[in-house]
DNA sequence: TAGTGGTCTAGACCACTAA
DNA sequence: TAGTGGTCTAGACCACTAA
């Protein structure tokens, strides 16, 4: 059957009757909804167009699937990224957020790191100054909480500075890389991020086990000594529905 | 016809294929691909397939459809949104960025601004500190780019610091709502920005007239003056595909 | 007015989950 | 092994665009 012209979008229709169930508490975090051939039947509907109503409460990230099993209510824990956690500590507190986030007891794990020394890429290779045929370290690895992957992070220091040090090892010891890049002499004094946010490509997807259409943050830190030389490049990429970025600074 | 066990996906093959053709040019930034039924023929595929090929490359902000004319190669040009222009001036300079961003020469326009006296919402409400049935003033507006639609920013300010000010009036005067506040003694000494990353509401896609499957970013800024009390709250939904935001801190 | 993307129907088979 | 979401087929009519 057609759709009668200046009706209201049907899937649209299914998907505010669902998101109100939902917030009634007829479906709480974590339950299970009626499945997809319940829904065909109970809104007398095709399958396709259930599942846009569906597609499109996943895309609030209001709920999510699960192969085999079904569709679930999420729930939605920020983990609170503080990128100047110092500055924050002393003069600003926890508190003061419209997202009511609390102070986070989770512990962030590191997965293995991967150490390559190669060639860098050609943005990687003109921000740090290199030429192309320069060789770089890059150590990259994932984050996970309570056993879920959040975050990809791939840093990248000229070889030259890295040369000798533990940078080029697995444990850098205490302090890690800067305070590595500090003992040669190029000591950190000052940090830039860039932010974008944006869908995941596949390959991002499969990383961080990526529910469909939960975009992703692609957060890039350059890290500047006193002359202003960048020594080192992070690049991550973190589960935009579990995070909450935070930045302080002065007027 | 159902599908080959362990065949790669159809819609994936379809779409690596465009995004090829992409990069090597055959379709360059604002060509138009070719139609629906085209690529039906080409890739002898279902119209179903075929649309869910296109929204993949949609989702990693490759093309973007218009209705009734086709869909369309992306050109994405950032609007960097520097938090802290003051310091990042002197210091650092425009250059160091592995997305080779340069300096934006396009006008931020906004249009119209809304004024409302009413009372917050309960979030809106905790973190300035007020009962429920404190009044406070919004000041709503959003901002285009050369016509297109990016930002939309409201603004709450207690009723208590506003009263009797111009930011109770469209114009606001010379230093606009924060050169009031310090008028009223109430000066913002600090910031605190929090981001999140989504997919949007319909009433925001409308808004923002946002191409289908583009992310937001919903930042809420809290200015805080010399006694640390929360004297306004910015709350912004940003196209996702049109900003890079930055943040400049020291070590 | 011819052509476009957007929505929708009514099915099918697959890999995977959970008991 | 019964049930689930994921993918796919092969069509249809709609509002809208652009000439």
């Amino acid at each position: 059957m057609p759709r009668k012209p200046g009706a209201p979008l049907r899937y649209r229709e299914i998907a505010d009757g669902l998101r109100r169930r939902i917030e009634e508490g007829e479906f709480p975090p974590g339950a299970r909804l009626p499945t997809e051939r319940a829904l065909v039947n109970e809104y007398t509907a095709s399958p396709g167009t259930v599942r846009a109503a569906l597609g499109a409460l996943r895309d609030e990230g209001l709920v999510e699937s699960r192969v085999g099993s079904g569709w679930y209510v999420r729930s939605w824990r920020p983990i609170v990224r503080n990128a100047l956690k110092r500055l924050s500590a002393d003069q600003w507190g926890e508190g003061n957020s419209i997202w009511g986030v609390d102070i986070d007891d989770r512990e962030l794990v590191a997965d293995g790191v991967q150490i390559e020394h190669l060639p860098a890429g050609p943005e990687i290779v003109q921000v740090l100054g290199l030429s192309e045929s320069d060789l770089v370290w890059r150590r990259s690895r994932r984050y996970l909480v309570d056993g879920v992957p959040v975050l990809r992070s791939a840093s990248y220091i000229p070889d030259d500075l890295a040369h000798g040090t533990r940078i080029t090892q697995v444990d850098t010891g205490p302090g890690g890389v800067y305070a590595r890049l500090a003992e040669a002499g190029f000591k950190p004094m000052r940090f830039r991020e860039d932010l974008r946010c944006r869908m995941p490509s596949a390959s991002e997807m499969d990383d961080l086990q990526l529910a469909g259409s939960t975009p992703v943050v692609e957060l890039v830190r350059y890290a500047y000594d006193a002359t202003g030389r960048v020594v080192e490049v992070n690049r991550m990429i973190l589960d935009a529905s579990r995070y909450l970025l935070r930045y302080d600074f002065p007027s």
